[in-house]
DNA sequence: CGGGGCCCTATTGTATACAATTTGCCCTCG
DNA sequence: CGAGGGCAAATTGTATACAATAGGGCCCCG
C-alpha cells in the first residue's frame, strides 16, 4: 500500500463496505478525495478500480453512485463465481505443488480454528474466517495459473461488508464451509479435476444461500 | 469518442492492434501520448483499460510492455469464453424479446452475405464478417442482462487484429461461423436455454482452432 | 399557476509542473 | 576482469490549476 492510489482504494473501499454511504447516493471525487487524505487524481485511479468490481457505477452522466445489489445479481455473482472458481479448481488439481497443497491446509486449519466451538468471541472469529476463507480461495485461483482468470475473478469476489463483522452467521453453516474446504484439499491430494471441480461448484452454491439469507435477515432487521 | 480519453484509447488500441509494436517490446506513457495526441492524464486512464483487456501488462517496476501471448493463453481464453458466452447464450434464451431475435437474424443476414460465393474482395468481407460478428455477440451478451457478463467479456473479446485482414480464414469455416449463428437463433426461438448454451459452446469451441490455426500459418509463414 | 429556456454553480475532464522511483551506466575496488 | 555501489537520466506518480460539461434553479411568458 505504499502508492497514493493504493490507499485511495483501500480507504474508499472500506468507507463503502463499511456501509457509510447508501446505494443510490451520488458521491464527488472531491468528497473522496477528503476521504482517503489525497488529490482528485489517485481517487480517479482508485474509482475506475472501485468501478471495475462494480462497487461504484456511473450514471449516464459520468457522476459517481453506489449501486444497490438485489437478490438477482448476488444469484448471478455466485454464479458465475461457481463457473469460473470451478474452472480454476480443475486446473488448479493438475498444477498444484505437495507443498502448496500443504499451505492450503494450513490456511483452512485457521478456518477450522476460527469456528472451533471452545472459542467464544464470536465476533473476531467471523473476520478471521472470512479472512482465511479469502486467501483459500486466492491461493486456488493463483494455482490455476491463468492471468485472465485471475484478474476475472478479482472482481466478483468483493462483499458488502456490512455482513463482515456479522453474528448472521450460523456457526454451522461455517463449519460446513471448512469441511468443503477440506474435501477440495482431497481432491487435490488425489489430483483429481473433476472431483475438484464439482466439490467447489457445490461449496459456493451453498455459500450463496449462507450469504443470500444472512443478507435478507438483515434487511428484516437492520439493527 | 467525445473524451480524450477515449480517443488515447482507441488510438492506442489501434496502434497495438495494428502490430505496430512486438510483444515484449516496452512503452513509455509519454511515447503513448504522442501516438494519441494528448497529454498523460488521459493517456495513463486508457492504459489501465488497455491493461484489463491484457492488450497491455505491467512488469513489477510498474513498467508498460506489450504481453505475449502463447498457444495456451488463446486456448484458455476460448475456453473462458465458452464458458461466459454459454452462460450467457443460455440467460439470453429465456430474455431476448422477438424483436430482438429478429435484429440477431437480421445481423446474422449480413455475416452470410460476407462470405456469399458471389462476392470477390476478399479482403473487404473478412473485415465486415469481423465486425458482424463481434455484434451478433455483443447482442446476446447484453440480452442475458447481466451487467456483470458485459463487463467480465468485454476483456475477453479482444483480438490481436493481425488477424483482422487476414486471407488466412477459409470461406469455409466462415461459412459454418454463420450457419451456428442461425442455429443459436434457432434455440433463441424455441426460448430453449440448454440448446443455446450448447450450440455456443461448441460455436466458439471451432472458433478457437480456425483461430489458432490461422495464427500459426501466419507464424511459418509472416509475409 | 405551469412549462420552457437560460444562466450559474457543481462536478468531471485535461494539461502541466513537480516529486518519487527506477534503471542502466560508469567508476572504483577487489 | 568481474562485482558492487552510487549517480544521472528516464519514467512513473501526484498535485494543482484551468477547461468543458452537466444539472438545477430561477425567471419570464403563456
Amino acid at each position: 500500500m505504499s502508492t497514493a492510489s493504493d490507499t485511495a482504494y483501500d480507504k474508499i473501499r472500506r468507507h463503502l463496505l463499511a456501509g457509510k454511504v447508501q446505494p443510490g447516493e451520488r458521491l464527488t471525487e472531491e468528497h473522496l478525495a477528503d476521504v482517503a487524505g489525497v488529490s482528485r487524481t489517485p481517487v480517479r485511479e482508485a474509482v475506475q478500480r472501485l468501478e471495475r468490481e462494480l462497487l461504484l457505477m456511473r450514471t449516464p452522466s459520468n457522476r459517481i453512485v453506489v449501486p444497490d445489489w438485489g437478490e438477482d445479481e448476488i444469484d448471478e455473482m455466485f454464479t458465475l463465481r461457481q463457473m469460473l472458481e470451478g474452472h480454476a479448481a480443475e486446473r488448479a488439481a493438475t498444477r498444484l505443488s505437495d507443498a502448496q497443497i500443504d499451505e492450503l491446509e494450513r490456511i483452512n486449519a485457521e478456518l477450522h480454528e476460527a469456528v472451533a466451538p471452545d472459542n467464544e468471541q464470536r465476533q473476531a472469529d467471523v473476520a478471521r474466517f472470512l479472512d482465511a476463507n479469502r486467501r483459500f480461495h486466492e491461493a486456488v485461483t493463483q494455482a490455476a495459473h491463468s492471468p485472465r482468470l485471475v484478474q476475472i475473478l478479482a472482481m466478483l469476489v468483493e462483499q458488502p461488508v456490512v455482513l463482515h463483522t456479522a453474528r448472521e452467521y450460523s456457526v454451522q453453516d461455517l463449519k460446513q464451509s471448512a469441511r468443503d474446504h477440506d474435501e477440495l484439499v482431497a481432491a487435490f491430494r488425489a489430483r483429481d479435476p473433476h472431483w475438484a471441480r464439482a466439490v467447489m461448484g457445490s461449496h459456493l452454491r451453498r455459500a450463496f444461500h449462507v450469504f443470500a439469507d444472512a443478507m435478507s435477515a438483515l434487511k428484516r432487521d437492520p439493527k
